[in-house]
DNA sequence: GCGCTGATGTTAACACCGTTCACATGCAAT
DNA sequence: ATTGCATGTGAACGGTGTTAACATCAGCGC
């Protein structure tokens, strides 16, 4: 902790802020995520962030979109070591999603906050649509909708089951005096559970009565 | 809209501050959510807000429970539209609970905010749990855990992929640009297909593997 | 009726927040 | 060396949650 700056210019500022928002929400939660804060973390004067950034929610947007990222590459090494393993590739992929979550609350929180976040952002929606694509290729490897809009029933019910159960252990009342191992047993269950529904014939048209 | 007080005790503040909660959140979103504006909507000083809640964290906590209570009888009322039309009672309770995040966001986007409310109020995990009850009792009537906080894999799983979907809708890259009745259709489909998952042997034990 | 008391609402102040604008600094190209 | 422009600063504005001292009033025992 620098009690003078040595430059005027700090040189990487945009970069830096936002490590800043990833330290900060970290260790205090996403609401304690302030530009002042972030400026004194970088011991840079508040207003300098406006200069790359158009304001607080562009900050939290291209932070959001990091951490989207982020989760992606979790998938993507869950997937690869499942193909090393021989572990279904939904069950590794599906798991990575929940414990990025687990590890990582404050992250999982920003990412999906519309009204703190520029959700039509065309960077923020890349790293979700690839998010949502990685999910999919864990259970079909074949499918390739023209248009990312598109989910089908099964891969709404797959995202959608990781996605609610992720959002469950860290904002809703599930398992929380239970341990991050006990969560990710529990999301492995979940996901095996799932199964049927997965395999299951037919692409869960409307006439599938339940 | 009174220009002035008539008189000095306003005498159901509490309930009223819900209420005002409730229009703002429901007009400008729950980022809008304000002590004074609250405040300034019943033509009150900012201040009596404490007469009646500890901070900001316990009215939105308050709220949040009162949301939960509305989105149970909800649920309640689709339960008991099914047993009438024969709809089964699992799609009518899960596309009730997405329904209502559709039709709420910001009460849905309140109830499940851990950062800004107290999620371990007593108040208001009772009524999250009642509410996972009528989705439990939507597919197994027959199951009384003694623990509320025990989940089975199916009931984490019939909870999660409904609680994802919404999610995804209110929050989430998801049929963004799709009418409130074609996100409707979307939830059905998804149930319909999550069926076979519900209704398959088995307990969802680990060794279930997918 | 009278006065006390506690519950409820008010006023003024504090520190902090996001944001803006005029200004300072220094790198890079001329 | 001078100039231009991107980058960082300082002071200011209105808004926010919260507090503490004070004001009002309803309900009680007399």
């Amino acid at each position: 902790m620098k009690k003078h700056k040595d430059t005027y210019h700090h040189g990487h500022l945009a970069e830096s802020l936002l490590d800043a928002v990833d330290e900060i929400a970290t260790q205090f939660g996403i609401e304690a995520v302030t530009l002042r804060a972030c400026a004194r973390h970088l011991d840079v004067s508040p207003s300098s962030a406006f200069r790359h950034y158009a304001d607080k929610r562009a900050l939290l947007t291209a932070f959001a979109t990091r951490a989207l990222r982020q989760m992606g590459q979790a998938m993507q090494a869950a997937r690869d070591d499942a193909h090393v393993t021989g572990e279904h590739p939904f069950l590794a992929v599906g798991v990575a999603y929940v414990t990025f979550a687990i590890d990582k609350p404050a992250f999982f929180r920003a990412m999906w906050r519309e009204d703190t976040i520029y959700c039509q952002d065309a960077d923020y929606l890349s790293a979700a649509h690839e998010l949502a694509g990685y999910l999919q290729g864990g259970f079909v490897d074949t499918l390739e909708d023209d248009d990312p809009e598109a989910f089908s029933p099964k891969e709404l019910l797959a995202w959608s089951s990781v996605h609610g159960l992720a959002g469950l252990f860290v904002d809703g009342p599930v398992a929380r005096s239970k341990s991050r191992e006990q969560k990710i047993v529990l999301a492995k269950q979940m996901i095996a559970a799932l199964a049927p529904a997965l395999l299951a014939g037919g692409d869960g048209a409307p006439d599938d009565a339940p």
